[in-house]
RNA sequence: GGUGGAGUGGCUGAGCGGCCCAAAGCAACAGCCUGCAAAGCUGUAAACCCACGGGUUCAAAUCCCGUCUCCACCUCCA
């Protein structure tokens, strides 16, 4: 058994194979950063970050790159109106980005190049086709430059369309452009933008069309051919239609396989600027936990609508709680025991075969879950009845899901917060010792009094058998 | 007009020909445990047999046909 994965080209579960043994690239669509990011973005971003960890548990060395797109239509618009300078804004963006990124444990990829870094690379591109034909410069004096859609003859293989049978769009400029599918490869000066918005090129000066700042650092950095092409599915078309048929067109063979995840709705509608409904990673992250974001946002197949809606963070949150408290429990009782064992460098070793099959089918994330709650409903079970050799077992099948997954708490926990901690729990186990004097002597007002005060401050405490434990609800 | 996706318990969300009288989570109820809780476990209830109507098959939530509803994309979009 090894990983299959939906390839939106071949519109069919794929067995993977990467171009070369054990090492794997993969090239995704990073933000136009014109604004603050929403919880699609991070969807996104989460998707391939799953998909990025388990190749690498499956023994690949993984290259992600994910670009960012800092030079744009909606990048000057936006400037304009904040009277900043377009690339202080786009910068202030991708920061905005990063940061949300990390707060969901995205782990950075291997590289994160920016449009305007890649200029050469497009008008090496730009120029193979119109030496090939399948380019123009505009007919209407201008810098602007075009690629013929209508002449690649695959144009439209990646979304099964075919050009005589698409809308054209009512607003479409024509600006020089010989059929209305073409679209812009590079884009002319146009009087009121930025200098620094511009570059010379032997068609004139101007700056970037969308698409053609993808291929250029796809292939910059992972060659003409590589594995994996990702993005949101609104990216499928025009955007990596456009992509493919410019990348093939000048020559380059580009992506072995194309992933698309589903995209966030809010309460059942689509999320757009001009409904107002628009869910930012500031609102999630002020709203619940990141581990609990991240567990939401991963918990449905990355094919599917992912609904967002009151009461789905606590949701998320009860579920991984449930998760956390069973790791905390199951550790504290093994350890000093010989049960005790450290997680295997070799995830594969310690994970369930039937969470290694659901991640191979094409990531099913849902029963990976169920996979995962198993195992934390077992482990607590052999817990109660004392068989501590299954309770291992199943603590460090459950440490190397929520690894793999991006979960583990232990990775979670604050790298400033261990000092801050000790003080707390020093404080803490005071009032527990204070509340079990009381107890001892029946004094059941009083113990319960110390309890309502630590819930009141967010600390519940459990009584087990070894005694009672604290933690922040 | 074209392209693609979806309709499954109170909610979320799997399954995509037999292991499904349908996974898992959340919410609910009961029992065990507890001084009472919390946490945990166990159990119960919950899907007029999985939108509706036909059909194929020894066998269908899963395949086919039709109908209804919803969603996405067709040059702004993760």
């Amino acid at each position: 058994m090894s990983l299959s994965l939906f390839d939106s080209k071949a519109q069919a579960v794929r067995a993977f194979a990467p171009i070369v043994p054990g090492q794997v690239g993969i090239y995704l669509c990073g933000p136009t950063v014109q604004g603050a990011p929403h919880v699609g973005h991070l969807r996104s971003a989460l998707v391939y970050d799953q998909l990025r960890r388990w190749l690498t548990v499956r023994g690949n060395d993984v290259t992600l790159v994910r670009n960012v797109t800092d030079i744009d239509d909606k990048v000057l618009d936006n400037a304009k109106t904040t009277g900043e300078q377009w690339w202080a804004l786009a910068y202030r963006y991708e920061i905005e980005f990063n940061r949300a990124y990390s707060a969901l444990g995205i782990l950075p990829p291997t590289y994160e190049p920016r449009a305007t870094a890649a200029i050469p690379e497009m008008l090496e591109i730009i120029q193979r086709l119109i030496d090939n034909g399948y380019a123009y410069v505009a007919e209407d004096g201008s810098a602007n430059v075009y690629f013929a859609a209508g002449k690649w003859a695959k144009y439209g293989e990646l979304t099964n369309q075919r050009i005589a049978e698409m809308d054209v769009a009512d607003d479409a400029d024509p600006r020089g452009k010989r059929e209305p599918h073409d679209f812009a490869l590079w884009k002319a000066h146009k009087a009121g933008e930025p200098a620094s918005a511009a570059w010379n090129t032997p068609f004139g000066v101007g700056r970037p069309g969308w698409h053609i700042e993808c291929s250029a650092m796809a292939t910059k950095y992972l060659g003409a051919h590589f594995d994996i092409h990702g993005g949101g599915l609104d990216l499928r078309f025009p955007h990596h239609e456009n992509e493919l048929a410019q990348s093939s067109a000048a020559g380059d063979e580009f992506a072995n396989y194309w992933l698309h995840n589903g995209l966030v709705n809010v309460s059942g509608t689509k999320m757009s600027k001009s409904l107002g409904n628009s869910v930012f990673a500031s609102d999630l992250l002020a709203a619940g936990r990141g581990i609990a974001v991240r567990y939401y946002l991963g918990s449905a197949h990355y094919r599917s609508v992912l609904d967002y809606h009151d009461g789905v963070l606590e949701e998320a949150e009860s579920a991984v709680s449930r998760i956390e408290t069973f790791i905390e429990r199951a550790s504290r009782r093994l350890a000093e025991t010989k049960f005790a064992r450290a997680l295997p460098t070799d995830l594969l070793q310690a994970l369930p075969t039937d969470f290694i099959a659901a991640m191979d089918d094409d990531l099913a994330m849902p029963a990976a879950l169920a996979t995962l709650h198993e195992s934390v409903r077992s482990g607590n079970s052999s817990l109660d009845s004392e068989d501590l050799g299954a309770a291992a077992d199943a603590l460090i099948a459950v440490q190397a899901m929520t690894e793999v997954l991006g979960i583990n708490p232990a990775s979670w926990e604050s790298e400033q917060g261990s000092q801050k901690d000790e003080a707390l729990d020093a404080l803490v186990q005071s009032l527990i010792a204070e509340r079990d004097a009381a107890r001892a002597a029946k004094d059941f007002a009083r113990s319960d009094a110390i309890r309502d005060q630590l819930k009141a401050a967010g600390i519940v405490l459990e009584d087990a058998a070894d005694g009672t434990h604290w933690s922040v609800s």
